[in-house]
DNA sequence: ATTATTAATCGTAATATTGCAATGTAACAA
DNA sequence: TTGTTACATTGCAATATTACGATTAATAAT
């Protein structure tokens, strides 16, 4: 099947899953780091400083840019990408109390 | 291709992408945010929980105990889950440490 | 011993993801 | 105009993921 079936879970379970899908290849996490890194925008540097072929760069882009995590500024041949830093608190607000969750309970079974 | 190209990135964005993938399934986030709530340990009560197929629930807790969040327990002919609260927290100081790089700075090409 | 219960594993169908060559498109340069 | 540069899109091959029926394995109950 290969497909999640969505409609059985909450609006949250489904809200953090398809963030940590995003995040769940090491180049989309290279891309975010670079990002962040550079501070200011960065454009087609990222397919040299990640190795793999421009379309692949693209696409990885591409679904980033869909999930509102970059924003991506055409500037005459080049496009310029950055961190959506307003969706990207929001997205770690989600994430943060997911993983946050209390695990100071000394009940254990295993 | 379907196989992403691990070994031209670091240990750590690797990393980072593993766990995310994990979570990258709202049916393993749901047996997570159970595990929480129950506190104590849970076992096949995640069928009736989550509505999917039994071997399907089985299949996703392989996948969080391969990866060390979970761990299980035998107990008669019934199997006890809890979450691996070490490796949940070094799980999360990774995650952590990914999602809270600095959006502060006021740098924004769009 | 036989049967029931619980969960893991196997096998397989349906679908998704990844990666890239080839091609398309848009802006700039000469 | 003719290239050139920078990206996006398309199409496709290889692989991965998801889901579940059928089966198996292990223990418990009778």
């Amino acid at each position: 099947m290969g497909l999640a079936k969505t409609e059985m879970f909450t609006e949250g379970q489904n809200k953090i899953s398809l963030f940590a899908k995003v995040f769940g290849h090491p180049a989309r996490v290279a891309i975010l780091q670079h990002l962040f890194k550079m501070n200011a925008c960065v454009c087609g540097d990222l397919v040299n400083e990640i190795g793999l072929a421009q379309p692949t760069i693209s696409q990885h882009l591409k679904e980033l840019k869909s999930l509102g995590l970059i924003k991506g500024n055409v500037e005459g041949t080049s496009v310029c990408y950055c961190i959506d830093k307003k969706n990207w608190t929001a997205m770690k607000t989600i994430m943060m109390e997911f993983l946050d969750q209390d695990v100071s309970q000394d009940m254990d079974c295993c």
